[in-house]
DNA sequence: GATGATAAGGCGAACGTTCGCCTAACCGAC
DNA sequence: GTCGGTTAGGCGAACGTTCGCCTTATCATC
């Protein structure tokens, strides 16, 4: 930490020429000085250490090749997959990701916009699901730089890159439906959020046209946590004994749903299926290994991450992308067809439908499977 | 985005003053100008919306208020937990943390060493745990700002926070040790990292006070995934089958290791009690409940970045810190002393000690449940 | 009525860049 | 021997701050 570090004025010395000519050099310049002196400086940067301060450089250029991203809980192992899949996409261009995370109650976006305006971001990428329907949010994202968000923004003009969440609930009715299931219950996130709504219409409705009910009785609300998936569970096996599938609308609910189902002596898939949603990575070694649509949440960070690029450059660029998402069938609706963890993975229903199986099992599970 | 930024003189303008006394009221220079004139100012910057220019800020102050942070994969839900920790506790002091990640396989530390530093960062919090053997690490950490880790750097001279790898082994044998279990095997990670080798000593060591032998036979290597601890735990029953207990280095593996003997059709915990690490907050929820040593890993980002910004403000501080750990104790272990995964949790050992279950009524599951 | 203290705020310089324009030297050609 | 063109590099200004010192006006005091 000895002389921190040396300025342009400090190669240029060394080299024996004005600053201005090693800035020119230093920065690809090619054709304006000769061979010899172009070695020299280079040679100087080098023998010193330079690096060049970014900070006078975005000030006179006014641009820092750096981006915020603004997200609520970075903790959250599917907010923090956005915010890898953004930094990736970033670095590739050259840019750096400054972060910013909002308080836990999620209020203090302003603050967070405002820290990254300060450091002359230039650009914002918002991963903050509290915010969606916020209606200052917009203005804030609105207001000076150019904002990709990946939730809903209100006011629009901000560009979101998301998932397509009807398609999802309709993916994980269809493969319930398909297997002969027709009592049906789903565990939902809070009813706040958007993509609760999304996803709940999206099951309802291939539901409705399979001519299957969903009353309330068979629809539990929970808050994302394993431990509220877990006491939904109790709920919905309680209020209706006679349910023989449940859709949990994250992973993280349904493996609280599994330890529910396990812990009231239910089989799965035998007595009760479960399908999650987010295919998270322990999705296939739970017990049962969990069928759970896949959502890509890597590639929406860097896709938004690239969108934001594109609309700082003025490029073309789409105000709305949807990412495709897909169902990985396993051993929690299927039993014994899937076998290995580790195998391939299976996707959308299952080659061959089968009614629902009611044969005590040889093999595997049994010892945790109390009721033979 | 019509006239982006206004500057102090926009401001000093507005309310007829000059630039620099502009700068010193709103830098809360309180007894330099009249209480009208301060107010003026003040609600000039108010109506403008003025935001300092924190590049100019920094380039005569020489300090940005910003702190960078290396990360090997955020998308690592421990790693993303440090970051976490550390941004929160970044933000409380009015620092701002700009990440960069190594590529994928870890090489890119010097790189994201020198983005940082060209954006002249107070200080570096290193989560790096790949390169933690390169020697070439300490050298860059120690070349011109402070920096603090969580992983060991070679050299000295950085401090270092973490947690005691080799406690972690010795709570997770001495819990097995005193339910009972004299057959116990371990799945480690890679041999080359540093925890794997300390929590593998602790383990050893409390094995053999006990006179319990650690064969290879019952050691297997794995990778940190789930996949890896699932075929590590087929081969450790495949080479042992007399295997009673194992722990598993992290949870992740755990899982699998779970997954791999429910495959097997071997009962936890009453065939083979399974305990891992991390306790990560689906451990509650698994099947069986997961038994699992609690590494404070927010803490441990929060404590590091304190521990940076006492270096960088010269206060006093200490050259490594070593966070507690304690085993949470669940069903994978206990078996029918654990009834509810949303109950308090418990730690340490059981409070009363006991040989192993060999009932064979029993499922493994909890005989509250509804067996009647 | 000169003196000195105090309050209120102006002013120049510096931080480390980039950018566009300017200059000096050299060279060949008419 | 003057002209025009090229090559190599210098130079001033600007970006938006902070910081320390300077100036001016006001006012009580001797």
């Amino acid at each position: 930490m000895a002389q921190l570090y040396v300025s342009l004025k400090d190669v240029a010395a060394r080299a024996g020429v004005s600053f201005q000519t090693a800035s020119k050099v230093l920065n690809g310049n090619h054709k304006v000085v000769s061979e010899a002196t172009r070695e020299r400086i280079l040679a100087a940067a080098r023998e010193l250490g330079y690096l060049r301060n970014a900070l006078a450089h975005g000030l006179v250029t006014s641009s820092t090749y750096t981006i915020g991203v603004i997200g609520d809980d970075l903790g959250d192992w599917v907010l923090a997959q956005f915010v890898v899949g953004a930094e990736q996409a970033a670095r590739r261009h050259g840019h750096s990701v400054l972060i910013s995370t909002t308080h836990r109650d999620g209020t203090d976006f302003e603050g967070c916009v405002r820290q990254l305006l300060e450091r002359r971001v230039d650009g914002i990428l918002a991963a903050a699901p509290r915010s969606e329907d916020d209606p200052g949010i917009g203005d804030l994202l609105r207001e000076r730089v150019p904002a990709v968000s990946i939730h809903h923004v209100p006011g629009g003009s901000v560009p979101v890159v998301g998932s397509d969440h009807a398609e999802t609930g309709r993916l994980a009715a269809e493969h319930l439906l398909g297997l002969g299931h027709r009592h049906i219950a789903t565990i939902v996130g809070p009813t706040a959020r958007r993509v609760t709504r999304s996803r709940l219409r999206g099951f309802r409705a291939a539901l409705d046209g399979a001519g299957v009910a969903l009353p309330d009785s068979r629809l539990a609300g929970a808050d994302w946590t394993a431990a509220s998936g877990f006491a939904a569970m109790r709920e919905l096996v309680e209020r209706d004994p006679s349910v023989t599938a449940v859709f949990a609308q994250n992973d993280d609910m349904a493996t609280g749903a599994l330890a529910a189902l396990w812990q009231l002596g239910r089989r799965v898939p035998d007595d009760c299926a479960v399908v999650g949603c987010d295919d998270l990575p322990q999705a296939p070694f739970l017990v049962p290994p969990l069928t759970s649509v896949h959502i890509p949440f890597r590639e929406t960070g860097e896709t938004a991450m690239a969108l934001l690029l594109d609309r700082i450059n003025d490029n073309e660029h789409a105000d709305r992308v949807l990412m495709p998402v897909r169902l990985i069938a396993r051993t929690s609706t299927l039993g014994d067809l899937v076998t290995d963890p580790t195998g391939p993975e299976r996707s959308g229903a299952p080659a061959a439908k089968r009614t629902r199986r009611h044969a005590a099992g040889s093999t595997g599970r049994p010892a945790t499977h109390p009721k033979e």
